[in-house]
DNA sequence: TTGAAAGCGTTACCAT
DNA sequence: ATGGTAACGCTTTCAA
């Protein structure tokens, strides 16, 4: 069932259909209603794709993930970034556009989605330091938002990020605090630009304190179990081994206490960690303690308001860039202990 | 820059462009090459829409969360599922499509995407016995493939599932061996189809040997952390708690662990744990002894699998359904143990 | 308040 | 091998 055939079957003409449908206000009351109760008796709903050639719409977001990026969906947070910004998507009648594209093909795939009219704007994901997507986009005029931020880059441009920086001095601080002196830092890979960041801190909460970094305890990889468990077990297999280890990442904590305890040694008492986690760390004793950074809750926030900034901007395509820091919500790693002996 | 001025530039008409980017053979080699030569010097892409309407193929596959199953975005291994599709989909020239709808509209949605002829194919996941959507999407003549089976659906239809029923008997056979005998198990809502399956597996386990069903260790909730550990820790406190717990999420896994450690017992050791675990789990030792169900790698196989099988159904609409039972990658929990006291 | 008709950018049929 | 043109199903302008 098409508009015409809908159109015909009613006696009135595919316009007054049209407009009755779209809510237009120049239609009256009585042919609405028929219409209507047309509309929903033949299950008719109109062809989006037609729709959209004609008004050049396509209420869709595309998500773009580079192949080298691939990683990042098995990130247990993937599905709380999509969820959230599914969830704002749904509300202010958007969908979903995920697509997987080879790292050479980046620039040519937001060229062709622009072109193509697949979307109407895109989210970037993990960006990097003077992060290249921004610089093109901006030129190409496709409206996109940002999850995180890119250093270095100094147009504006709406993005939503929590403190990294911030988050992780305070953790060190925390360890520190609890008496630790050799803390290990596991990072994501460190052209990632929250990456960087984290590391930043880590560094700054150090260097207040005159402890001298030492690179062989910080690491940077892929945020995986498998190497979050090799990082920890050369550590903890060196000839001075940390007490303490921020993780940066939830799903590398899993190999890092695979990692210690198989070294006989027990997550904190023996090795205090500190990662990212969940509403479950309330829970304990009624302590919240705030220390870490963002937890999968908080994830799935920084979807829902990028979601809602990036509409914002399609809807109003003059307005200036939004951008909001989201403070963390600030829970205790479970696993924190003081360092072995230190009183 | 659009067909009709692509071809006004060339001075050829917008047939023969259209047929020269899109491959067709009956165009010479010559004016091939040029008009080539000319798309990409202009940046041209068909505009997708258009074609699409022209078509009435999209090269999208819908994936449809009811409201109701939100949080299952949140389990690691949607992210997993997803990579895998979309990988599939990358490959051969598809891209996904996200949709979050509200319980009731379901039906609806169906019919819409259809109707307005936004995907070319659904991909049917969580399902329940005799879940009514394989009954609808059938009757509309929408292709879709299912994560998973649903008990009671006798039409044939595309799957891809795991062995989840044959998995949970032998783990629980498993844990029998090692001298266990009061066996919690924490399952999804037991109206998915895949929790019904392992429950049963996991009776029948039980029942092979003559030990009693004990419906008050037997728990069915949302497979979150929150869930896993107010479950475990009721038991746990209870007059008569278990030695032994088959968890059905790695996520809710994360939960079980902090109760058992807050109780002041040892996971692996006081009380044995089984749940869905990943590639680490072969590095134990060396040890591969095989016993438990999905890792997380083999989720994202079924994803590929899936999308693969949706995609032959549409580009090949009369071929039969396609089922695929994968043999899930057996690993055996990293903290499995003994039962206290049984030698 | 309603309707006719001109797009939107393709593809595909039918000629040549 | 190439071109003219009618769909595809909608929105929107212009007229009535």
């Amino acid at each position: 069932m098409n508009l015409k055939e809908l159109s015909e079957k009613l006696g009135i003409s595919q316009t007054t259909v049209s407009r009755a449908l779209g809510g237009y206000p120049e239609v009256s009351e009585t042919t609405r209603q028929s219409i209507e109760a047309a509309a929903q008796r033949y299950g008719y709903f109109p062809n989006r794709r037609a729709a959209g050639l004609a008004t050049g719409r396509s209420n869709m977001i595309g998500h773009i993930l580079p192949k080298s990026t691939q990683h990042e969906m098995v990130n247990p947070i993937f599905g709380d970034f999509v969820a959230g910004a599914v969830e704002t998507y749904s509300s202010r009648g958007f969908e979903m556009f995920l697509s997987q594209v080879s790292d050479q093909d980046e620039g040519a795939t937001y060229r062709r989605l622009l072109q193509t009219a697949v979307v109407d704007g895109v989210i970037v994901q993990g960006p990097r330091a003077n992060d290249p997507r921004i610089q093109t986009l901006t030129e190409m005029g496709l409206p996109f938002a940002v999850h995180g931020r890119s250093s270095g880059v100094n147009v504006p441009y709406n993005w939503v990020d929590v403190n990294n920086k911030s988050s992780f001095l305070r953790a060190t601080e925390f360890l520190l605090d609890l008496g630790h002196r050799r803390i290990a830092l596991i990072n994501g890979f460190e052209d990632m630009d929250f990456a960087m960041r984290r590391r930043n801190g880590y560094i700054a909460g150090l260097q207040n304190r005159g402890i001298e970094i030492d690179p062989s305890i910080m690491k940077s990889q892929e945020m995986t179990e498998i190497y979050g468990y090799h990082q920890t077990r050369d550590m903890l297999t060196s000839d001075n081994p940390p007490t303490a280890i921020l993780v940066s990442s939830l799903i590398s904590a899993i190999g890092v206490r695979r990692a210690i305890e198989e070294a006989g040694l027990t997550m904190g008492k023996d090795v205090s960690v500190i990662t990212h986690d969940d509403e479950l760390s309330y829970l304990r004793n009624g302590e919240t303690v705030p220390i870490f950074t963002a937890t999968r809750s908080s994830v799935r926030d920084a979807g829902k308001h990028v979601a809602n900034i990036l509409i914002d901007q399609i809807e109003n395509p003059n307005s200036l860039p939004q951008t909001q820091l989201l403070e963390a919500q600030l829970v205790v790693g479970r696993s924190t202990g003081p360092a072995p002996g230190s009183k």
